[in-house]
DNA sequence: AGTGATGGTAAGTAAGTACTTACTTTGCCG
DNA sequence: CGGCAAAGTAAGTACTTACTTACCATCACT
């Protein structure tokens, strides 16, 4: 009798287990996000999904037609939707002002944060990448690509305004975006516990702006501002 | 009767099939690190490592106890023996001659090259840091660690010569890693048919150190640099 | 020629794996 | 209440996985 309470593992779900449809399937895909997020693609079993989400393994299907679904259903709903960040809103302001500190701090800030909230995100496209996944070929076209361009053409602008260094302006955002995606990394994966270097994200993003900057911008310019200071 | 010739594939060693134990050892070996740089560890059976050595699977466990020890001694192959690339001799001469455009420019020229020459090793590596496999921590503590030292304790000597900026050098050293890991990134894994940025090793190096050698050098310095072209 | 160590294999095994089927329980609405 | 669709499950299936066992084949050396 009432078998539910007895027969699963008897921990997971004895009440509040009933779900609307809509919410279990959020609530397999949240699970499944964590757990492909620590062992990739492959190294994820539907059964520990399943146990993830307090179900058995066939409400996985009924939900998701099958693993591979899932998997896309998940990097879609982490690039497309929701907390995915937008580069062209966080710094329009400063683009418009010629802001060139702006731009980049708060590019880094936002990149950082981002990373720092959901570091998720970042295993899971680095699993998605190395698995050879299209999603994550998809996400680089659709957003790396578009954070190229846009900072891209930014960085050209002001090179005809005599005001950046003549030089490949996809060399200079590769430099750029590479200090702040190493950094994240570096916190996310090869040294959580930050033993080579601790820094808040507000700093790093000043610090490697400064960087940048300083190496970009023209001597016309720095000998400007170096004006007052004296030689 | 001769079963040998006949009930394989029928393919793959009809002939030159015997081999010594340490040959057979290191063939297996090379093609499980070919294997385990496409698909990670969870994703390479050991049946594929044996088709892809023309061997049987029981052959794969004669030379290594079992799967996780193959992995391991793949790692630690990779990462202690052989073609890892050694950073002290690469800039010794340039540290003492302190030529702060070499020290940079050749580190750079070293990694581009080595993960250039060799992508398997930085996708074995992160496959290994996604799975949290013990010899990647290992890696980064005995070589990541001591290229921070090293190019730390420099970066921290020429500030003290009033050479570069005041900042963490620690933060530097980040910066710049961080640029030439991320392109080499971009090379291997997400971008390479190279559509966002084509550009030799060469290149890349000289205008990464540009950067950020520009971007820290102490503005005496570039003052100093700057007397002759006017301006 | 023959014998023993070594390179090699076919054919297992037990425990997973993704995915299905046939069935039970629960909430809800007239 | 009664009935029915939706939420849920147990117990499969067919196949793959890492790893074993028991047996061959080939060479070196006397």
């Amino acid at each position: 009798m009432s078998k539910q309470i007895t027969t699963k593992t008897g921990v997971s779900t004895p009440y509040g287990s009933r779900m609307a449809a809509e919410d279990r399937r959020l609530q397999i895909l949240k699970v499944a996000v964590s757990l492909f997020s620590q062992r990739g693609f492959v190294g994820t079993t539907t059964k520990e999904i399943a146990q993830a989400a307090g179900v058995s393994e066939a409400m996985v299907f009924r939900h998701f037609a099958n693993k591979q679904e899932l998997y896309s259903a998940i990097l879609d709903h982490k690039a497309c939707s929701g907390d995915s960040m937008n580069p062209e809103a966080l710094v329009a302001e400063a683009l418009q002002e010629k802001d060139d500190r702006a731009v980049f701090e708060r590019l880094a800030v936002g990149a950082l944060e981002h990373h720092e909230c959901d570091p998720e995100f970042q295993r899971l496209l680095l699993h998605a990448a190395l698995e050879g996944h299209e999603l994550a070929q998809m996400f680089f076209e659709k957003f790396v690509r578009r954070v190229y361009e846009l900072l891209g053409d930014y960085v050209a602008e002001r090179q005809r305004d005599g005001a950046m260094i003549a030089m490949d302006p996809a060399i200079i955002v590769r430099a750029f975006i590479g200090m702040i995606i190493h950094h994240s990394l570096n916190n996310n994966l090869w040294d959580p516990q930050r033993r080579l270097l601790k820094i808040s994200n507000q700093e790093a993003a000043k610090q490697f702006s400064d960087i940048l900057l300083n190496g970009i911008s023209s001597k016309a310019a720095q000998l400007k501002d170096d004006e007052f200071s004296g030689a």
